[in-house]
DNA sequence: TTGATGATTTGGTCTGACCACTTGACCAAC
DNA sequence: GTTGGTCAAGTGGTCAGACCAAATCATCAA
């Protein structure tokens, strides 16, 4: 905890990605319309045309143009051909402010994939795990109820181990997406989620469901346990936008 | 319906890309391991160094791999750094028969979604989509039970409605992924969820609950529904891998 | 052991050329 | 008027070879 943050290198194929992704995802560009082509682009940037189609190459990737050979590059509707990765980028509109709805909608989608998770853990999950899960929890009362990076971890790992055990890839891979989109307002949701994550009681009803096998009372335990964050995160955003990502005031 | 299907032309990038991810997903390549230089990689494969580093630009956007400047292009772990558009290339395992795990993870997260969708929809959906679902729902009455494509259609028509009108981004672009996931056994699954597709009564009562405001309702109504897809295509994955992805036997 | 140095390896960018596909205008045959 | 053929222009796809920039590692000095 220096305070320090890793210096962002950012390749210049990055650099156009991220332009070109900006103006689509807040509709500078409009969907149907073509991109100019590939060589006049390459002068409006100022680069490379392999950078430049490395740069659309990722953007068809996201689902955010289309490129057809022979044809122009067109923007697609990402709200019908994008996946949740596209989300991180979601989070902030053009004006830089947090997009309310957006965050509701992760908060809700954690909400669903997460319980679900737990009632399947409690049919599926191996042994081992639930062993795992037993001895975290035990940890997580030991931990110093401000300490935000460890609560942080803790809580990461404690619902790698409800996923893994769910046997669910699908929502294995949300998670991943989910926790990708938290990124850029991370250092607000650590703050903002700290009563969840130091809910010692809350999480031992959820173990000790799963432990027992029991599906309903898992998946009960668990929406009881996320509705925590969920209304903090949701009441500090319902006000209006935010800007600030950086520490406490 | 001439019978004729688009011819697929598949560029060199995207042959290289298919060929890295296969290897990748099924577990040829260990995660960890450092991929060969791409100035090797190009004698391997006969292409140009472009066309392989466009796929491997859309290999790392997919969190397939970690291409770090200076240093070795490695394989990350898929299960905890890709998101959900890998789905599509999880189906098929090394051996090219369907993985009923993977199936069966994908109906879970539609039962989860598609219910938690009904419900918001019932408290946020706005009145003119509510009009428009009833009016689907008239013709859906309309349509012969055997004719797949349009019941297809109208299924697809139908969960859009309700996922907009919940007002929730994310689940917006998981359908749009888990829709993605289906194309490759959708003539086995359109089959199968025939029954589930020309369920009159559910769609009804699922529309009176949103229509009403009841969420609980709209909930129950959309689990009763998609319960019926999910035991039909289980009980059909559950005996044995699946290799035929043609027409009825 | 520690830290600095420099050669080597590897990914990143650039230039310019040519290939392959799509599009649209135009024309010929029916 | 419709159909199909032809051609030129526009656009994406691929190729070749060169050089730049970051990471890595062996080496050596303090």
């Amino acid at each position: 905890m220096t305070g320090f943050a890793p210096i962002r290198r950012t390749s210049v194929s990055a650099a156009v990605f991220d332009q070109i992704a900006a103006q689509i995802l807040d509709g500078r560009l409009a969907v149907g319309a073509a991109l100019p082509p590939e060589r006049t682009l390459t002068e409006e940037f100022g680069v490379n045309r392999q950078a430049l189609r490395e740069a659309l190459q990722r953007l068809d990737q996201l689902g955010l143009v289309e490129i057809r050979h022979g044809g122009a590059t067109r923007v697609r509707d990402y709200r019908r051909s994008a996946g949740l990765d596209v989300l991180p980028r979601l989070f902030l509109g053009a004006d830089g402010a947090i997009d309310p709805d957006v965050v509701r909608s992760v908060l809700e989608m954690r909400a669903a994939i997460g319980a679900d998770a737990a009632a399947l853990s409690a049919d599926r999950m191996p042994a081992p795990l639930v062993e795992e899960l037993q001895a975290l929890v035990a940890d997580l009362a030991e931990i110093d109820g401000d300490d935000v990076a460890r609560l942080s971890a803790a809580d990461i790992h404690f619902w790698d181990l409800i996923v893994d055990g769910s046997g669910n890839v699908c929502y294995r891979l949300s998670l991943n997406a989910l926790r990708r989109a938290y990124e850029p307002v991370e250092p607000i949701v650590d703050r903002l989620m700290l009563d969840e994550r130091r809910d010692v009681a809350g999480h031992r009803a959820m173990i000790a469901a799963i432990a027992a096998g029991d599906a309903a009372g898992a998946r009960d335990a668990a929406v009881r346990l996320l509705a925590q964050g969920q209304a903090a995160v949701m009441s500090h955003f319902a006000d209006g936008p935010e800007r600030d990502t950086e520490g406490r005031p």
